[in-house]
DNA sequence: ACCTGAACACCGTTCAAGT
DNA sequence: ACCTGAACACCGTTCAAGT
């Protein structure tokens, strides 16, 4: 049998786990590649044998976090194939979760760190997947008559933009204690929604 | 008169003038106080007699974005005194504007660059200024029918979340080419205002 | 193919010193 | 009060060299 590798055979992906930590443990600034190296138990140029730059791990940081994204919200949404209503819901706070247990990862994915997204395929092709899966749930509560018919990806952007805009300002800080001392995120959430889904 | 000072007299807000320069010259990942200072003609020490560190000077930058933000926005909306809805749409349309203009001091001010945002009072002060004029707008909007009655510190962190939302995805590059192929940012934000707006 | 160690040009921050 | 220059502990990145 082979000897193991130099190191553990699989530096790359331990390359990316090491980053996770740290990136959850020292936040976006306290991200560096040489950090990253020591932790992997690797010299602070091994890192260069597998990424091109610092940038390149970001990416395949943010790529991770997407995957698990897509994993959350699918899980989240999946039970509720009769009741397209609960999945819009569902899926929002399963993003709001992902969003608050992950911080700086979603930071990282969504905060413009990432400089030029479109040069990392992967990255460009798990974000894809993911809004198409959001396309599904709204094409499904278009379907029952939740949501008003319209260009379904317009109306995807609109709704995911909702979301996403609320959690991003609600991790910010910007949420004022007017609202926060009476209403929780899931109720701005559902409130925010129902503009959405329809009142009557 | 009094010789000139020790410098040009207001280093701090040179400071924050050349902070702002290399900001939008160089991304938020090339702002380093050292440029800063060599920007403003002064050693790379000096900086530290008039900011405790780095996150001091990111908050005087971002202090400054959020008063840019309020008067555009203040701008935008003022001439519609008379039409609430249109209020929301140029209100939206100038945030829309400000993000694409200032992307850097935009992702700066909202993207946890700045660590501690509570540590620092006039940065807190304007935040809040720029939440309650968009309360009066949203109050305004209830008020002529155009929004539906509800706290309207609610309902404004719903509207602002969903523009900024989107706006901060289209910063990105996180909006499908299928969408922008066919709609303007405009148009999305129109579209996704009419959701709130309501429909009949 | 995969990793190391020295080297270079940068950082943020501190501190003694100068006016 | 305001600024300088040396110093320290970090960075990202490159490159010749080792297995």
């Amino acid at each position: 049998m082979p000897a193991k590798k130099y190191h553990h055979g699989d530096l790359k992906n331990a390359l990316i786990k090491a980053g996770v930590g740290i990136l959850s443990k020292d936040g976006v600034g306290g991200l560096s590649l040489r950090k990253v190296a020591k932790k992997a138990g690797v010299s602070h140029s091994a890192p260069y044998a597998h990424f091109a730059d610092k940038q390149a791990l970001i990416a395949a940081i943010s790529t991770e976090g997407f995957k698990h994204l897509y994993t959350e919200l699918d899980a989240a949404v999946s039970p509720y194939s009769s009741d397209p209503r609960q999945q819009l819901i569902e899926g929002a706070w399963a993003y709001a979760q992902f969003a608050t247990n992950n911080t700086d990862t979603f930071n990282i994915m969504f905060s413009g760190v990432l400089e030029k997204e479109k040069d990392y395929p992967a990255f460009v092709e798990i974000s894809r997947k993911t809004f198409e899966r959001v396309v599904e749930i709204i094409k499904a509560c278009q379907d029952a008559g939740v949501l008003r018919p319209s260009p379904p990806e317009l109306m995807a952007v609109s709704v995911w933009g909702q979301v996403h805009g609320i959690i991003s300002l609600a991790l910010e800080g910007q949420i004022s204690h007017t609202v926060l001392d009476r209403f929780t995120l899931r109720d701005i959430l559902l409130f925010a929604l129902d503009s959405n889904v329809g009142r009557d």
